[in-house]
DNA sequence: AATACATATTGACAGATCTCGATATGTCTG
DNA sequence: CAGACATATCGAGATCTGTCAATATGTATT
């Protein structure tokens, strides 16, 4: 990269960010992207968490939030997939930013 | 990515992911990364900022205890450089996560 | 050694975040 | 429509984080 983030650049990016880093958060992507289709119910993530379901509800509401994954309802079930690409430009984002020259 | 992280996985990604989702951090690292030489002195980071000296510093500290920049000290002057291959070792562990299959 | 300067550390405060139990909302089944 | 079930939201407590002024530490200069 040959010039800074911006102020603004900075702070989406850093949203980005926080949405992921939190371990049963990433737990929660990789769950759902080790899955044979893609994508994953809620009432199937709550235990490998270990969490209350309330905790695991918080953590995918801000995963959808922040664009890493979207969400379906299904009956009465709730299905997570991943947002295709967004973790990706998240890395070309700071991937431009690593290189001294 | 096959098998989900574990929960140890998880948490060491994570804390890597916390000293990166900041503004101000992000900031750091881009200016570091923009400069000419690849690296920059703690004096010419804290104007560009907006932040306090005490608060730049606190911040370069956690981005050196992440293994994100390396700091050097050049008689009273304290150089940081990126340290290599950090953030594309993030962003591969990431990476490696998703794809459904 | 005394002074000046660059950076780090400390202590404190405000605000954000994680977590859970309890409750609300929404959806199917009988 | 009543009951059962899945998920979301609310309210509250505990902990973590970003920030700064003040101070300490370390380095060079005279």
């Amino acid at each position: 990269m040959d010039t800074p983030l911006t102020d603004g650049d900075a702070h989406t990016l850093a949203d980005l960010l926080k949405a992921l880093a939190d371990p049963v958060r990433l737990r929660l992507v990789s769950l759902i992207a080790a899955s044979d289709t893609g994508e994953a119910c809620a009432c199937d993530l709550t235990t490998p968490t270990g969490k209350s379901q309330a905790t695991v509800s918080h953590h995918l509401s801000q995963l959808v939030k922040a664009g890493i994954i979207k969400r379906e309802q299904r009956g009465k079930w709730a299905w997570f997939s991943l947002e295709p690409d967004r973790i990706d430009s998240m890395c070309a984002a700071l991937g431009s930013s690593d290189q001294p020259r």
